[in-house]
DNA sequence: GGACCTTATCAACACTGTGTCGAGAGTGTC
DNA sequence: GACACTCTCGACACAGTGTTGATAAGGTCC
């Protein structure tokens, strides 16, 4: 069995779903699934997942290889649980500014937009950990898939509303037009952070994705 | 030493720059060299790249593991010799539309995607692979930037002009608006391909990112 | 035809990393 | 003081990578 299938076989234990941990009990062990955690994203500053392996993550948090297979079942898993974190955090950030978002839509979407780049920008090396697990480990790609389904909806739903109310014109499918721009904002954000070469500048990006979000949904374009 | 950073040493011997196999020599072994590149063609439209071995390339070409190090230096640079192959197909379809794209650039702008699509498409596995590969390998990864650099220059100067003769307006700088188009492009292609949930649907990809990209590029929107 | 190079081959090895097993130590608690 | 439960780690088995050294198998030059 190779570690991406591994990671994804911790459900057959008796923790609730979200606990990707340890297994049952609560102890000063806690102490130590934390270090490991901590640990984690310390290197993860410092250099690439594939470069950390799981003897740096036990001996950084003081204790022996073995000894981190009781915390968790794999480095995936310890990857998975911070990864869970960010997202919930940029979660919680996309919904209080959907509130907002329904009064006034143009100056919403820029706000959701920033919202979700200060949400990964303020732990890149998180979200950097996260698209490079995504290659390997299928629970890491749904876990991604749910979050991009989220934003999607979302904005999918925003343009309807916009084309409903006449405010945006007719065009390809609300959808499409929706996994477009999310991917784009994804793929742009994630080539900054890493450093890409070509790469939006940090400063720039915000107005930038803001205005191709802005004529993507509400510019029309006379043929020819 | 690493894979990534072994793959990347290649070109310490005596060979062209560009071939990224075997050292100096021209014999039979070149039928052993394509058997290796086909069985890493054909294994990778079965499974990724990461449950791929050396071994598994080696016994494809019925040659032992040794062997094969004979004609390769790693996994990595058979993958990126194949990768090269579909660059320089793509790069050559990028050149040839772009002659036609002066007289017409909106009719011309589509067959350019249509073509960078067109490319990949019809080797999904291989640019799969590569995406794959750019994680850990950072040859991989300066060869993809060269890809995206190409188009990206490409596409701004196409945007400058254009809004140079008025057809276009005025906006964010031309250069930017590139990246992010081109990187949305890369990612929704790769998200179809993949298989992954959201994506684009294979038969609307074109208009969905043509219309994005017209609108991006000659679209204005009325501030409020 | 035999000394000599080059190409090509692979068994055996050294090494890195993963995940498991089983034997314990420490801390209750009934 | 026997049982249970948490926690720890040395030693192991295994998979994969890349290297070494011995050895063919063929060409070529005299």
């Amino acid at each position: 069995m190779n570690p991406a299938q591994k990671a994804g076989s911790r459900a057959s234990g008796d923790a609730p779903a979200t606990a990707r941990g340890r297994r049952p009990a609560r102890a000063s062990g806690d102490d130590r699934e934390r270090a490991i955690l901590e640990t984690a994203e310390r290197l993860l500053e410092e250099r690439p997942l594939n470069e950390i392996s799981v003897d740096d993550l036990a001996r950084g948090a003081g204790i022996s290889r073995p000894t981190f297979y009781f915390y968790f079942p794999s480095k995936d898993a310890v990857v998975l649980t911070i990864v869970d974190r960010l997202v919930a955090e940029a979660d919680a950030g996309r919904e209080e500014t959907l509130a907002r978002l329904a009064s006034d839509p143009r100056a919403g979407l820029r706000q959701g937009l920033e919202g979700f780049y200060a949400a990964f920008r303020s732990r890149r090396a998180v979200a950097l950990a996260a698209a490079e697990l995504r290659a390997s480990n299928a629970e890491a790609r749904q876990l991604w898939s749910q979050v991009m389904e989220g934003w999607v909806a979302d904005v999918a739903a925003i343009i309807e509303a916009e084309r409903a109310r006449g405010a945006a014109p007719p065009g390809q499918p609300a959808r499409d037009l929706a996994i477009a721009l999310v991917q784009m904002n994804e793929r742009a954000q994630y080539a900054s952070f890493a450093g890409e070469e070509p790469a939006i500048a940090d400063e720039r990006m915000l107005d930038v994705l803001v205005e191709i979000w802005l004529r993507a949904i509400y510019g029309d374009v006379a043929p020819g």
